[in-house]
DNA sequence: GTACAATAATTGGTACACAAACTATTGTTG
DNA sequence: CAACAATAGTTTGTGTACCAATTATTGTAC
């Protein structure tokens, strides 16, 4: 039995931890973005894109898990600075298909060079931070399976 | 030695994992919080003040890691529906300080019930969250130390 | 083959989140 | 004490983030 006196306590919610250190590290990208002209979540649109192009909006909704209302003017903010293309499928003229432009394909190279950046900066060793991601796989996994 | 192949792999990004897991476990909280009009942003700063009130607006944004930009119009709504009080410190009148009024105290015992709710819709054990917890304090640690 | 449901994006509204500029007050220094 | 630096909040601008409503297109039934 868990000692349930203070449970409102602020250090115990997990969910506050997991806001804070999902800012904090969206902080540690910031200074490694903003040379590319890219914010956190325009970075993870453009890693979706190197895995696999062209996306629907659709497809990129269900691989962010980000509201397709919050991708929309995402995708024109990439567009306008020449990372992609946005075209209405020809088949289906109610899907909108992104692809990379030569640009985006470029700053994948650019790009490489982060992952390993923020790690350095970080710290922590490769195997806490995969510990890490085996734990927020599991609540993601959890969450998603609780409201629906 | 890691195999750095596909560092940009979508799936390995820890960043990523983490804003996900953010946003879905606040996801859960939704639907808990909406009955008493709370935003978990919100939630957060009521939980800091259940804990200790008064607080100057400096001294949340430093609990909550928060920006005082970002705190000041959520204050000023939490106000809005009657949870708090903003005054200026007669000693000194820059510092605003944030008390609670008697429907913000009272709102307390309404949401105790919360973490547990939050924890059985999660169906996740007390260990593994808490395992959770400690490789969040890890990485925020980490994330704050990066970039000063 | 036309009404109707389903689907894909976009739009509008509210609320964070952060950086930079600004205001008001307090502290400090010559 | 007058000039100036420091501090505490607010404001402004840009960019998410979600929900609900809307538009446009496609699929389905009758």
């Amino acid at each position: 039995m868990t000692d349930m006196t203070d449970a409102l306590s602020l250090e115990r919610q997990v969910c506050f931890a997991l806001a804070v250190a999902s800012r904090s590290v969206i902080g540690v990208y910031r200074p490694l973005l903003q040379p590319m002209g890219l914010t956190h979540p325009q970075y993870l649109v453009m890693l979706a894109l190197w895995e696999q192009a062209p996306l629907s909006v659709k497809e990129l909704s269900k691989l962010l898990q980000l509201d397709p209302g919050t991708l929309s003017p995402l995708l024109k903010r990439l567009e306008a600075i020449g990372y992609i293309r946005r075209r209405r499928d020809s088949q289906d003229e109610r899907v909108l298909v992104v692809t990379l432009t030569a640009e985006g394909r470029e700053l994948r190279s650019e790009a490489e060079r982060i992952p390993s950046s923020v790690v350095e900066r970080l710290g922590m060793d490769l195997e806490e931070l995969q510990e890490l991601h085996r734990s927020l796989t599991r609540v993601i996994a959890a969450a998603n399976g609780a409201h629906r």
